[in-house]
DNA sequence: GGGTGGCGAACGAACGTTCGTTCGTCAATC
DNA sequence: GATTGACGAACGAACGTTCGTTCGCCACCC
């Protein structure tokens, strides 16, 4: 990559950091490209430079955005055998890039209906794979089971673990709503409450289930930045 | 109530129905006045008969609907004793409303930022009691535990009960992002399936709660609309 | 009972502003 | 000296909102 083509993959990623942080302020309609030339220090034209419109804008950070995730999911996968603790990988993982950039994740949740068809498509097909690969995670836990003996709860169908998928999607992409760092405690703390309430629920025990002190502690933060720079073929 | 003001408030009803399609479908920004008049059929100007501008029609939304929930809430609290239950009534209020009237959820979810500063906070306090209605709903299951003598869990600090109530509304408000009829089953089934992970996780067993065979199938609907029309005096 | 005046309600047109985007030009770099 | 990239200016379209007007209904007086 020529210092040319480094300097013009930075500006893109530059821009595309600020664009995340309007949007998740004010929704895709609500910023303008004039906003995000002042937030730049660009020329409201000069954006046209990097990005052919401001939907291709927002595609691309979407796009950026997935692929980071299923990146870190994936390196992640195969760290531990036992599936409840890998549960919990795959839950702080997503979490804390959330909370580290809470922006993006606005942006992913808001904003996939302001796409425009053409992009649509991809961005949708990327998160298909990314669930996939939560739902593997929670498939993993429900055939393990807690080791109980009691087998009072009956089979579990495909449907009810797509419900249960969900719903654990649902506990963690709602934390850029409530989390505050002053007030909630660490990614950490939450990571664990919502594998606690995935695993074992609110009331119930766990024999089986490893206890929260002895989750990994802290995961390395690896090299995934926020917008992973695409090189290359794909 | 005369007959001019019962048609004044049906419509002023009708304008907010239409505005909800219209937000969830676009956000407050991607909606223009011209769209909703095209889809109420007033002329653009007329709308202003009935709302002063574009951002107290998206206040009044709101503030209509958390007043329909709290109300909604509030109606079934003393239903049952049983704190299991009575977790999974308010969560079941919660989805099927949440179901039945997808684009009011969408407009809570996504434009609360999206209000002017005057209005922020009379949807902010509506909000937080919300809020403590659950969280009062999830307190009462943590106290009672599941009546195992296993007591290694820690006492629950207020700060885990509070991430734990916050994960329990992100399964439900999740539930707008996913849910599609025809593949997931019904909002029954739904807030089965949240339920029965906030109570008893994937996998443990919980001997002292409700079989989830035993909680009420259906719930009367209530009376309750879409959209609350508050008479009076607040 | 039949005209008439007042008024709520709907409207088209237009306001000034801001939108996303394009274009021609000019300075800086290789 | 050619190429890249930044820029101000300008575009037509669409934005939220206001204005003056009109229309039709209902209460009131002759």
């Amino acid at each position: 990559m020529t210092p040319r083509q480094a300097r013009l993959a930075q500006q893109r990623a530059d821009i595309l950091h600020a664009a995340a942080a309007l949007i998740a302020a004010r929704g895709f309609h609500g910023m303008s490209m004039r906003d995000l030339a002042e937030a730049t220090g660009f020329g409201v034209s000069s954006l046209y430079n990097y990005f052919t419109s401001k939907e291709e804008l927002l595609a691309e950070l979407q796009i950026r955005a997935f692929e980071t995730l299923i990146a870190a999911a994936n390196d992640s996968r195969n760290d531990t055998p036992d599936p409840a603790t890998r549960l919990y990988v795959f839950i702080f993982n997503q979490v804390r890039y959330f909370i580290d950039h809470a922006d993006v994740m606005r942006v992913l949740i808001h904003e996939a209906a302001a796409l425009p068809a053409e992009h649509r498509q991809r961005v949708r097909s990327l998160k298909e794979a990314y669930f996939r690969i939560g739902r593997d995670a929670v498939a993993a836990v429900f055939a393990q089971g807690c080791g109980t003996p009691d087998s009072a709860r009956g089979p579990v169908d495909a449907v009810a673990l797509d419900r249960a998928t969900y719903s654990i999607f649902g506990m963690i992409n709602w934390v850029w709503a409530w989390y505050e760092p002053s007030l909630h405690g660490t990614p950490e703390d939450v990571a664990r409450s919502i594998h606690g309430l995935a695993v074992c629920g609110l009331v119930a025990r766990c024999p089986a289930s490893p206890s929260h002190d002895q989750l990994p502690q802290s995961l390395a933060q690896g090299q995934v930045s926020l917008l992973k720079h695409r090189t290359g073929t794909h």
